[in-house]
RNA sequence: GGGCGCAUAGCUCAGUUGGCUAGAGCGCUUCCCUUACAAGGAAGAUGUCGGGGGUUCGAGUCCCUCUGCGCCCACCA
């Protein structure tokens, strides 16, 4: 047992408790015991290429929080780490730090070197690597990014078993995340269909819905005629239409008006010209055309947005594409279109296009009026710059409800089945779920990342037969297809005809860390971890990313296993600066975790944290860490006096050694305390738990303490003495315990200066006696009271606390006399009271005559 | 347009099935070196509980309604 330092301090304690907790393997799981005795973690993987801030602490502390009470509650505690280091920012990341880029039509090379090692120069052309190698590149550079990151979550406090942890791109997580894809393809859960697809033309890839926003952009209304092909000249001859997009008019393939909509009814059937391209195009009926809208009537092109898609494939349009997949129009113009006309159109981009196609109409005085500008919400891929177009192309999907009813309420059933904290967060994942328009999009255009481990037979001609996938073995996982031949063909067949080749895309990265609690719990891998702790008890995460993480691990758990992944999902809030804005990362002047916690102490900005109610938005608040601190500083200046009076002379049992009712009320006070944090705890209400622990600390070191400082210190009465050591000490153990989880650095201190094994391994506290024994936890009160008003006449005679009082007449009511008789030598001792006296009264009363300066 | 949340002291927030005089911390003011703590302690002032209506013996709490703020989704010619 350590001694107790003369001067507590809570300077450098991060560095000594994590190297003991690490020797000590405090936090390891025990992975022998079975499903019941587990809690355990679907831990959000956080991106590794990117920086932790104090969303990350904060949300961290929320889960580790729970973690801790679940492993004092006699829980076995799975709480992996993963690093998220699959997708665009690894990809971006290992391309500027080694200089190369991800060429998967590369070969791999053995022993290959990267050009540089970070900061290649500003000229430096990045040079192709295949994907293996670009893969390895990416472990290398993972791991020292991993090792900053590990350094601040340990610093942080978390009590993560850091040697369970997995990386969303490594070896383990493409073979769980391709097992789980050739799964849902054999059981027709995930399929490939040729169909206009939302397309970034930067990034050059297919984006998908949950991965959209929408983004306010200037956009003008261009009113333009399409003359009637067989109707009467002039201008009852033309229908007017508005449009923000001239640019498409090559793309038009019918106008469409609702069918109830009066001025258009003649109309439907009958066939106008565009203009400028002379194609004609249908007029035709749709509910979802609005009347309201612009003229009311409005052109269909191949694809200006995602209704289009809509009435093409409803209203069995035809396909005149002109945008490429670079967001330039294609070279030749689509069937029907006037060639020339479009000629001038050709490879200019939609802007330019635009630009181009308006002065044309205004020339030929086809534009009527001024185009009248709005502001309007356009699509965007939520890491793109360029508004997202729609082309149409090859891509997997797996079913996620989004086009089949029954699917969609069965998974909304599987939401059902999981706790939400907070219970409102449900009705945003119910909200995303039944507004679903169609099934999951998972391959990307993209060299970097999970491959889609299928290839395709090549006919006569050198075509693919996709509908004849050539699927690897399981047990061949994970694979390449574009360096591994499939079972039966050689790598010379590869592109030939009669031969094969590899699908050229990669798994959106959803679709690997959908499997996470998959990776973490070593699914289908050796050893039987997986069914100790799957279905997961917890998902913590922040509320953006239901549509995304949750929903799509849920979509996952629900193909593979037909139950939920977890059973609680427990949601976090954002962090906002002071003026209540959500908090920029991109904000020069963000402080960094590591700043704060050494600034406050780790405690502190924990206690921060943890004062941010379940999926509440919280201010940052330094103000609340400086509070945090005084409280982790108050917690090992109390232990230190209260251990200082030594162990009670004998080892009786609270309920015979606590003699003086003083302390049982206390004590009774406490375990109401107890109950309460223990039930918050439970809900995971973090938050809750701390506040009524905090509440009761505050009350305990204020006026408990101080009343019966006195008799503890008085060895003339040792039964009264010991009866408030043995109290003291009780509450001392108990509230150790309830901070423990909030504050791990300061209650470890503390306790290891009267224990010899670490207080996270403790046994979370219960009642320390059955109800009612203890008597009124209001008792206390009343002496306390008494004392307050002594202090307060002290303060207002501008005296020092330790004036004397000469006289101190009490009126009270009757059924207080005993109380107050109870407390009376405590009383005496604390308020240095000479003489007291208790009189009747209807209300409590004090009078205070204090002893003359000296 | 649909859904959800929030509104309590200058600030950040507690206030659970309705129940004594609505609380805490910060900040502010005053006092105090007191042998656990001056990076501390003691005390004080501060409220139309967003507005209106209703249920009730009783409403910050329940119901209706309005206002303001925020988020999610849909629409986006």
């Amino acid at each position: 047992m350590a001694n107790i330092p003369d001067k507590p301090t809570l300077d450098g304690i991060e560095s000594h408790w994590v190297a003991q907790w690490d020797a000590d393997g405090t936090y390891r799981f025990d992975a022998s015991v079975p499903r019941e005795q587990v809690f355990s973690i679907d831990t959000p993987p956080p991106t590794v290429s990117g920086s932790l801030h104090m969303g990350h602490v904060f949300s961290y502390t929320h889960t580790d929080t729970i973690a801790r009470f679940q492993r004092m509650r006699g829980k076995a505690v799975f709480y992996p780490m993963g690093w998220d280091d699959n997708g665009l920012p690894t990809e971006r990341r290992v391309q500027n730090y080694y200089g190369v880029r991800c060429d998967p039509s590369q070969h791999y090379v053995e022993g290959f070197e990267p050009p540089f090692r970070g900061d290649p120069p500003k000229n430096h052309h990045a040079i192709p690597v295949s994907r293996p190698n670009f893969l390895e590149l990416c472990d290398e550079l993972v791991e020292l990014d991993e090792q900053v990151f590990e350094e601040l979550f340990k610093r942080l406090g978390l009590s993560v078993d850091w040697s369970h942890h997995y990386a969303t791109i490594d070896e383990r997580s493409r073979r769980a995340s391709q097992r789980a894809f050739l799964r849902n393809v054999a059981r027709d859960e995930a399929y490939s269909q040729e169909a206009p697809t939302l397309w970034d033309i930067d990034f050059r890839t297919a984006v998908a819905q949950a991965e959209m926003e929408d983004r306010e952009r200037p956009g003008a209304y261009h009113k333009i005629p399409f003359a009637r092909t067989d109707g009467p000249p002039g201008e009852s001859g033309t229908i007017e239409i508005d449009t923000t997009r001239p640019e498409l008019l090559a793309a038009c393939v019918a106008l469409v008006a609702h069918p109830d909509d009066e001025r258009y009814q003649p109309h439907f059937g009958t066939t106008v010209t565009v203009p400028l391209y002379g194609q004609q195009v249908e007029i035709r009926a749709h509910e979802l055309a609005q009347p309201d809208k612009g003229t009311g009537i409005a052109m269909i092109c191949t694809f200006g947005d995602t209704t289009d898609v809509t009435w093409w494939r409803e209203l069995n349009l035809p396909l005149r594409a002109i945008i490429g997949r670079d967001g330039r129009m294609l070279p030749d113009a689509p069937d029907d279109v006037d060639a020339d006309a479009y000629a001038s159109i050709a490879g200019l981009t939609v802007k330019q296009a635009q630009k181009a196609v308006v002065e044309q109409l205004d020339e030929q005085g086809l534009l009527i009026g001024e185009p009248r500008p709005v502001q309007h919400p356009v699509k965007f891929y939520e890491r793109g710059d360029r508004p997202l177009e729609i082309v149409t192309s090859r891509q997997w999907y797996i079913r996620n409800g989004g086009r089949d009813p029954e699917l969609r309420a069965a998974l909304v059933a599987r939401g059902a089945e999981v706790t939400w904290h907070p219970g409102h967060m449900q009705h945003r994942y119910d909200n995303w779920v039944e507004g679903l328009n169609g099934d999951w999009l998972v391959s990307r255009q993209r060299f970097f990342g999970v491959p889609i481990p299928i290839w395709y037979p090549l006919d006569d001609v050198g075509e693919p037969r996709y509908d004849e996938p050539l699927i690897p073995d399981e047990a061949d996982l994970p694979i390449d297809p574009s360096t591994d031949a499939p079972a039966g063909y050689s790598e010379d067949q590869r592109g030939q005809p009669g031969g094969f080749v590899g699908d050229p895309d990669i798994l959106d990265t959803w679709a690997t860390s959908s499997l996470t609690p998959q990776i973490a719990g070593g699914w289908e891998e050796p050893g039987d971890l997986f069914e100790r702790v799957f279905p997961m008890d917890m998902r913590p995460q922040g509320h953006d990313i239901i549509r995304t993480w949750l929903f799509s691990t849920m979509t996952r758990s629900h193909h593979e296993f037909g139950c939920a992944p977890w059973r609680h999902a427990a949601l976090s809030g954002w962090i906002l600066d002071p003026d209540r804005k959500k908090m920029a990362k991109s904000k020069g002047n963000v402080v960094t975790p590591m700043e704060l916690f050494e600034k406050y102490g780790t405690d502190a900005v924990r206690y921060w944290a943890s004062s941010g109610r379940p999926g509440v938005d919280t201010a940052y608040s330094e103000d609340q860490m400086k509070v945090g601190r005084k409280l982790a500083n108050k917690l090992l200046n109390v232990t230190k006096f209260v251990l200082q009076f030594g162990a009670p002379s004998d080892d009786r049992s609270l309920d015979d050694g606590v003699t003086d009712p003083i302390d049982r009320s206390m004590l009774a006070k406490l375990d109401a305390v107890v109950v309460e944090a223990t039930e918050a705890f439970e809900a995971f209400d973090y938050a809750r738990a701390l506040e009524r622990t905090e509440a009761f600390f505050w009350w305990f070191c204020d006026n408990y303490v101080e009343l019966v400082k006195g008799r503890t210190y008085d060895e003339s009465r040792s039964e009264a003495a010991d009866s408030a050591k043995r109290a003291l000490r009780a509450a001392l153990s108990t509230v150790q315990r309830l901070l423990a989880p909030i504050l791990p650095f300061a209650t470890e201190e503390a306790w290891s200066w009267w224990h010899d094994t670490s207080v996270h391994g403790a046994p979370w506290p219960t009642p320390l006696t059955a109800d009612g024994t203890f008597g009124d936890p209001g008792l206390a009160d009343v002496p306390i009271e008494v004392l307050t008003r002594v202090r307060r006449a002290k303060t207002e005679a501008k005296r020092s606390q330790r004036a004397v009082v000469d006289s101190l007449v009490i009126t009270a009511p009757p059924e207080v006399h005993a109380a107050l008789e109870t407390g009376r030598a405590d009383l005496v001792d604390a308020g240095s009271i000479h003489d007291l006296e208790v009189l009747d009264g209807a209300e409590l009363g004090v009078e205070v005559t204090l002893a003359a300066d000296t």
